[in-house]
DNA sequence: CGGAATCCCGCAGGATACTG
DNA sequence: CAGTATCCTGCGGGATTCCG
């Protein structure tokens, strides 16, 4: 949560658990995995609560892990569509592997089962 | 990084996240499973950099995630031991995969292999 | 529409000192 | 030895405003 994005880490998973650890990020990843790619705008409003400060800050460090991709539509007014790369999928399988160990210890509440994955958002206040 | 221990996690992944993504913690996980159990004070030191306060703190709640168990011994000076639990072994084994994940994508500076999973620690000033 | 820039603030984390 | 208690500080995130 330091690691100003150039920081030089000492192995793998520290420089991918810096990127996933910051907040709001497991759940963009997994709206676009449940959604696929999406728009600026709608994943903003699907990302409820966000400010558009870290939206993009999350969104420009995934893309540089190549975890999703940017795809810029030049009309006007202009398009920006964000999608899942194969990283992303590779991560979200592993990822659902965690939330399946998660829900094996904190036995589920019946029906909430439905949005397993990366629901990962501060609570709000 | 917020949610102070008691906030109510919409779902599984949400919780075991808030857990993990601490600084720190991974890199305390990945100790404890290549050092085996190990007292308060030698993790202090084999964690180099962390201070007392983060370290109990962190300890505290991955004990209250029954990720690792905490082994009071009432002598004199105390003695203190902490070791992965079940739940920390299981963990440790999905953590393994992400590393695996990590390796693959940053391709591997040869020999920094051995030190694989969870060095996961803030840059030192 | 999809951002970049700016300001402001809380609280997580560091350092230090003290106890059972 | 294994922590608590206190104070201090930075910076990460929210809100707002402006740009192509």
């Amino acid at each position: 949560m330091a690691h100003s994005s150039k920081d030089s880490h000492p192995c793998p998973v520290s420089r991918l658990m810096a990127v996933l650890s910051g907040p709001w990020t497991m759940y963009i990843l997994w709206v676009l995995s449940t959604q696929g790619a999406t728009r600026f705008g709608a994943l903003k409003r699907l990302v409820e609560g966000i400010s558009t400060k870290v939206l993009t800050e999350r969104l420009r460090l995934l893309e540089q892990e190549e975890i999703l991709y940017r795809h810029y539509e030049p009309t006007v007014p202009p398009q920006v569509t964000y999608g899942l790369t194969a990283r992303g999928l590779e991560l979200c399988t592993v990822l659902d592997q965690l939330n399946a160990l998660a829900e094996s210890w904190y036995s589920i509440s019946s029906k909430s089962q439905a949005i397993a994955l990366g629901c990962y958002k501060p609570p709000s206040p």
